[in-house]
DNA sequence: CGCTATGTTGATCCATATCAATAAGTGTGG
DNA sequence: CCACACTTATTGATATGGATCAACATAGCG
């Protein structure tokens, strides 16, 4: 592990908070790794062995059942995946892999166990955080049940807007065929539906998109709070 | 509140292990309340004032977006509902209504907050609790993005088969409408999809499910332990 | 520079929603 | 206990969102 590493972690939300005891407990059994494009970390179904926490390039989190995929969450850095199956001590219910280069660091999933019993700072931010992917995936949901395929995209395009500091011109930052598996339609659906939204003013040029009139768009998608936020 | 009514939460996991003085702090705020059918006990959007414990009768809790409306799961009981919100100090993401005369205990988020930060072992039922609630809602995306309503309504007949004690003849334990809803899909469309799963060995009459050939349920269905498992 | 993966477009098919009409329950008050 | 009103369930006809198949264009990348 590199020296740059251990601060980089200690600065999340998860583990900013815990004794130093009990956090170099958790470094100690810890290893780093760094892995090409198109690695699988996870796959769905195995024992939970490792807290993962990417410190580098970028990684997707995604579910397959009979012969049918679909992109579930894309992880960039620097963050933790996979808590749930790691605290629970069951098995993984996504597989990951790396989309460019990166750099994992992986915790035993034991002694991030040990470290929840022994330190109520470590888990009050592990509550915290599980509170937070579950009222995300949350709002996943009530996106899928509750919008078409269009609606989800322009809904997609004004969080990336906001994401990208309320700019109108910015970039996807992912491939249009990973964004269409994660927003639940198929490649060619998605370049129909960027297409559909042209007379709501949204333009996209490659990977560039730009927004000329806020207000169709806004009309259209109607952002709610509840669906949308980040936070919250 | 009735003497009865405390040992009934008492055992439920999440407040098993605390000591008896959390629980005693918990227990003082709160109170109890019977609510006819159809009533609205939570609005999503509201901050979370309360944990809620359904007591008896039973609950749904629903999302609504722009005129639509969808069914995010049914509360029976004994159990709690809406934990993340309190936790996170949140708004909530659901509303939830009673569907039959029920009986609900509601407890101040700052009580069960408060106990939370003291109490050790309430803290470690609410992660296991919140990881659960977690793994849960991304088998329901699994569910909604992989599978066709067919197949979730296959797969839905056989957990509620399993549910039953892994008989072959069992009553459906919510409305059709309110089913359609909750797998996504209509009720029109629920009404054909039922006619649909005939050649695959399942009789529905009324409420009541019948599993004629399994082995082709299930062909058809093919259930997973990482999409369709209660526990894990 | 050429190969391979990604993206686009068009034609068609299929799943699911919508609209409409009817039937079957369910609950209520007389 | 029945008659009425109202909700729920079913069925048919049709429309539409979205998937699939196929061809082609394009962009990265070795």
């Amino acid at each position: 592990m590199r020296d740059s590493d251990i601060p980089e972690i200690r600065k999340l939300d998860l583990f900013s908070e815990m004794s130093d005891a009990s956090f170099a407990g958790l470094i100690r059994g810890a290893y780093v790794q760094d892995f090409p494009p198109q690695i699988d970390l996870v796959t769905e179904g195995d024992p939970a062995g490792f807290l993962h926490v990417l410190m580098s390039g970028s990684a997707e989190l995604y579910a397959d059942w009979n012969g049918r995929e679909t992109l579930m969450a894309t992880v960039r850095p620097v963050s933790t995946f996979i808590l749930a199956a790691t605290i629970r001590d069951g098995p993984y219910l996504m597989s990951a892999r790396t989309i460019e280069k990166s750099r994992v660091v992986l915790l035993p999933s034991t002694d991030v166990r040990t470290a929840f019993e022994q330190d109520h700072e470590f888990a009050r931010a592990i509550v915290g955080e599980l509170a937070m992917c579950y009222r995300s995936v949350v709002k996943d949901t009530k996106n899928l049940k509750l919008r078409t395929s269009l609606e989800r995209l322009a809904n997609y395009l004004i969080r990336s807007h906001l994401h990208a500091g309320a700019a109108l011109e910015f970039d996807l930052l992912m491939e249009k065929r990973r964004l269409a598996s994660f927003l639940g339609m198929t490649p060619e659906n998605l370049s129909r539906a960027i297409k559909a939204l042209r007379p709501y003013g949204v333009r996209i040029d490659g990977a560039t998109v730009r927004i000329t009139n806020m207000e169709d768009l806004k009309a259209l998608s109607k952002p709610s709070a509840l669906i949308d936020d980040y936070a919250t």
